[in-house]
DNA sequence: ATGATTGTTGAGCGACCGCTCAAGAAAGAA
DNA sequence: TTCTTTCTTGAGCGGTCGCTCAACAATCAT
């Protein structure tokens, strides 16, 4: 659960970070690229400490995770961290922007794009959440729908950011089944936007769960349970 | 949702607090009670105090809640709220404690005792819940479910016991729907825990949903939708 | 009156928060 | 080599965190 529309448009570079972006715009063509870099080279991953980070936040939230711990998981000095992702909250907007186009956190757009029907697509998306939201080799649930519901008050750009992207899914859920009423899947009686407020609820829930300790077998079965609701 | 089953068992004495509870459970009989405490007595109204406690506990979380927002709401000093009411922690459960009691935590457990069918209950509990969650007389949403979901490693305690009484309620959920299958209610085939586990996940789901911005219109239909799952 | 009891007050404790910065280290460029 | 550039390091900034405490105030008991 989250963004199934991926906005990779202006971004308008931050202040600080994005500095192993860029691997050869110019440079000519042939070349394979990644001519050294100029200084002293980092001493850490750049994936590996973001999905360092990306643990901890998803695990404990935006406030919950504190700059010390992420300087000792992702096993660097704060001057680094700040020189490489600019502040907390930068750090914390890459890391959604990059669960966004991980298989776990894509899951739902892909589906959408790939099955043929919206049945399929949601049924899909139900089944894989199952099997998703508990599976241990990650934090329980989905980072965008529990990494920021508990926020202080100047903090609540963070908690809206992320409310923005999981009622985008919603918005992209209603789209997708009003399209498969007006193609003669859905009856002309469904109701696409309480559809789509349905099945969000349903996606929430269950993070929610996979969170208090639901398995992949409980998920399933409220997965199968929830299609039976299918117009 | 929260407490279905109301604990009001041990409690075993916190460490301070609780001073303004004992009526007159001495003193004879006959009088109205409330004969005047000893020494100076509390210039907040203890009622009062916990709901604008509640309120901020309820909008923003366990942590994201200072001591320093909890005293300006509630109208006095840190001296007198660690007199009254302990530390943060014992505040927030006592908070924890009277919402279950209250009609907007308790109503689960209420539709619970007062339906006849559990499908009647369970309707009844799902449509309150969406009139109950975006009501702006009080935070969107549950306060058990969304209270204490972010936090660090040393409040892990509080996670745990809001969890702790989240999962309860679905296994009360469960007991109700086992009950319905031994009396012919539900047919043999149906699964009680599985239809727990998804109504528990809906009604989380809603929380959420409220929390988001979904009307009570909104939560009604997704509300009638999830009933179409009932076997 | 005086003492006992309970509550309020304001100052402030140690710990941690997010964050910064001068100094040093490691690389390519000259 | 020396310069420039980039990154790391360790110390530590001002601020807020949850919480405490001595002094004072208001009530009942005597």
């Amino acid at each position: 659960m989250t963004d199934a529309v991926e906005t990779a448009g202006p971004k308008a570079a931050p202040k600080a970070a994005e500095t192993a972006a860029a691997t050869a715009p110019e440079t000519g063509s042939a070349a394979p690229a990644t001519r050294p870099r100029r200084g002293r080279p980092p001493a850490f991953d750049r994936t590996e400490a973001l999905s360092a980070a990306t643990r901890l936040f998803w695990e404990r939230g935006y406030e919950a995770t504190s700059v010390t711990d992420l300087t000792t998981a992702m096993g660097m000095r704060p001057g680094s961290l700040y020189a490489a992702f600019g502040d907390k909250r930068s750090l914390f907007e890459e890391v959604v922007r990059r669960y966004g186009t991980s298989p776990v956190g894509a899951f739902a757009a892909v589906a959408l794009t790939e099955e043929p029907t919206a049945y399929g697509a949601f049924a899909r998306i139900l089944r894989e959440a199952a099997a998703i939201y508990p599976d241990p080799s990650h934090p329980a649930g989905c980072l965008v729908i529990s990494a920021a519901t508990n926020v202080s008050a100047q903090d609540a750009g963070i908690q809206d950011h992320l409310r923005e992207l999981r009622n985008g899914n919603t918005r992209v859920f209603a789209e997708r089944l009003r399209r498969a009423r007006e193609e003669g899947e859905l009856p002309p009686e469904a109701d696409p936007e309480a559809l789509a407020g349905y099945l969000a609820t349903v996606i929430q829930g269950m993070s929610q769960q996979a969170r208090d300790g639901a398995t992949a077998a409980d998920l399933a079965r409220t997965a199968e349970l929830a299609l039976r609701a299918w117009p």
